[in-house]
DNA sequence: ATTTACCTTTACGTTAACGTAAAGGTGATT
DNA sequence: AATCACCTTTACGTTAACGTAAAGGTAAAT
């Protein structure tokens, strides 16, 4: 038998709220089966889950991952668009490049700062 | 004489709305002097707009930004201040490094994703 | 003196990603 | 039969970071 997930199995598997994964199936993200009325997800669902919290960690919003998620079962066809995403991709990643760039300048600053602050300074710098 | 900055001078040298900088300062992050009822920005003015686009560009939250400029102009007066002050620098530092690291492994994410998309051969089909 | 080009405040509107009730169905257990 | 412990839909509420329009003041140029 194949395993199927209810919703609050996966929601507390991933720490989210139903409400969430009900959101994410609003934003046509998930299309899990229904059993009578109760949503019933398989194991491909709960892939598709974790590729979702993935791309929000890297900072996507929900429409971009659906984008991403779409080109994932696009048939090898629409090179185009993929090409255009990962174009996206790396623009992302060099995004994240230079954020890391700047908060190690900042951690840089703050330490600078913290040198002046130093107690042993307290007297010298009223 | 010194220069300063009229609202639109600022905005369109960092590219932003007017808007948006009454914005900063309705959120405490500015408060330029006022010549009769119009915004008049001094070069410090300037500096702390700077600081708060950098912020902003590393994901920031106005708020945050606030907190961390105020950090930079706690008036250096007494030492339980700086203790207080120093003990607010270090939590924010590790912040930061928490923020890095967790940027590290965005990245990491963004490479997973891109292999994933990576079609196995985008030269064989049109 | 009127247009032009700024500036001002006030205040409602927008988007994203959910939160949070409200009101009710389902099915197993007591 | 009643109590749980889930599940469902509908729909209004929330927060952040502004957008946008209304209604008007100011100051220099035409």
């Amino acid at each position: 038998m194949i395993k199927t997930y209810s919703i609050s199995e996966l929601a507390k598997e991933f720490d989210l709220t139903s409400r969430t994964i009900r959101h994410y199936e609003d934003k046509s993200l998930l299309e899990p089966e229904r059993i009578g009325t109760q949503r019933r997800y398989s194991s491909g669902d709960r892939v598709r889950l974790q590729l979702i919290l993935r791309g929000k960690r890297v900072g996507f919003s929900l429409d971009e991952i659906k984008e991403i998620l779409d080109l994932y079962q696009t048939p090898s066809g629409k090179q185009k668009q993929k090409i255009f995403l990962l174009q996206k991709l790396i623009a992302r990643k060099n995004q994240l490049i230079d954020q890391r760039t700047c908060i190690n300048e900042m951690i840089d600053e703050l330490e600078q700062i913290e040198l002046r602050l130093q107690p042993d300074n307290l007297d010298i710098y009223p």
